[in-house]
DNA sequence: GTCAACCTTTTTGTATACAAGAATTACATC
DNA sequence: GATGTAATTCTTGTATACAAAAAGGTTGAC
């Protein structure tokens, strides 16, 4: 589909910094990237932009620009917002979602419970997503759907850590139980509340594993 | 601030496209657009990319970027999303605003009732905008704050058509007054509803507007 | 040793050059 | 005349070249 190696090259980038191989506060050297891609500086530029407007880096003037991770502060603000994201998804499916949905938020949380009981983490993360995409589809709203899906990707790497908190899978299914009940009732109020519950939690245990560890920039 | 030619380039094709002058559809060509503002291909390319995330152009590999103005679908959608988000503004000013905030909202809104007395609808529109601002910013979610500042200027040139609507000024009014009454009473209930309906009602005029005109693209 | 002015180097931002894919036109065939 | 195809022209995407600003280093004064 995307034949521009800008694309690919920002990609890569995102990549780099998710990895941590490019930590944060480093400066995007284009022309070591350039040479590390084996392409020209032009391309790197304009991955860079589009990073720069996707807010994983940020641009300096004249400067350069820099990898840009959200700090603790940013990160619940983050979290808060797509926690109200998620409820209004609810509150909007509660009303439109079809049968053919329902039954695949069904099918989505047996294999939750799947990974559950396997142990699996990993698998458990991409069943997860899965319930929640459906969910953001069913709202019956695309450009509601498209914000959704760029700050659950953005939020990827700091929702994924949590899962392996003690406990966490657990309560996770319960809430998804709660949520398809909801939607299941066509009960909007319910279906936003208990989705904005389920996501917020995952904002305030972030928290609490940022504030638990030594945390060098609010 | 900005010294990069890029981001000036950037704003002014906005204006041409907000004006009209570039028309929906069209394609934005490069050399065509470097020559009419004096520079080379690379700032325009730029310019156009930064435009192209914002969603006001599209490009298409090989082929180029071409204006995208939403349809009337799109329209309500992006209407929808933005009464969510000010309700969601809402809610969660309703628990944190302060009083000078809520001081500030009076006065904006005695300042709006002024112009409507005069029946000056630019400058009713100006003061709608400050007035909302506010309660963006008393949100106290820096993050959230942002995102409403976007799609609120994304909106604006579709936003600003309706206020010319008979009656449509009195009745905003009047919704302000119970948004600011729902906001001093920290009734976060209330204060989502109420912001959620009075932005609503905005995509639902819109939609009328549109629907008397013939539409010819869904 | 510290600070500051000046010069050098590095790096960004812009202009230009080139390569490859898409659109268009011209032409041949039916 | 319509349609399919080859050649040409245009345009995008990438590479390279150049200009100007910022960073870094050096020398000199105190």
């Amino acid at each position: 589909m995307n034949i521009r190696t800008a694309d690919k090259i920002s990609k890569e980038l995102e990549r780099l910094v998710f990895t941590g191989e490019l930590q944060n506060g480093e400066r995007l050297d284009e022309i070591k990237l350039a040479t590390l891609f084996g392409v020209s500086r032009t391309p790197v530029r304009e991955a860079i932009q589009k990073l720069a407007t996707s807010g994983l880096v940020r641009q300096e003037p004249r400067r350069g620009a820099f990898v840009h991770q959200p700090g603790p502060m940013e990160l619940i603000e983050m979290f808060e917002f797509m926690a109200e994201i998620e409820a209004t998804c609810g509150r909007l499916a509660a009303k439109r979602i079809s049968e053919e949905a329902l039954a695949e938020l069904e099918l989505a949380n047996e294999k939750c419970q799947r990974s559950l009981d396997q142990g699996d983490a990993d698998q458990y993360y991409l069943e997860n997503e899965h319930f929640h995409h459906i969910i953001y589809k069913s709202a019956g709203n695309e450009f509601l759907e498209r914000e959704a899906l760029k700050l659950h990707r953005r939020l990827k790497p700091f929702r994924r850590i949590q899962l392996h908190l003690r406990g966490r899978m657990k309560q996770s299914m319960d809430e998804h139980r709660e949520i398809v009940k909801a939607l299941t009732d066509a009960d909007s109020t319910r279906a936003a509340d208990t989705l904005r519950d389920h996501v917020a939690i995952q904002g305030e245990k972030f928290n609490h594993l940022m504030t638990s560890l030594k945390d060098k920039s609010i």
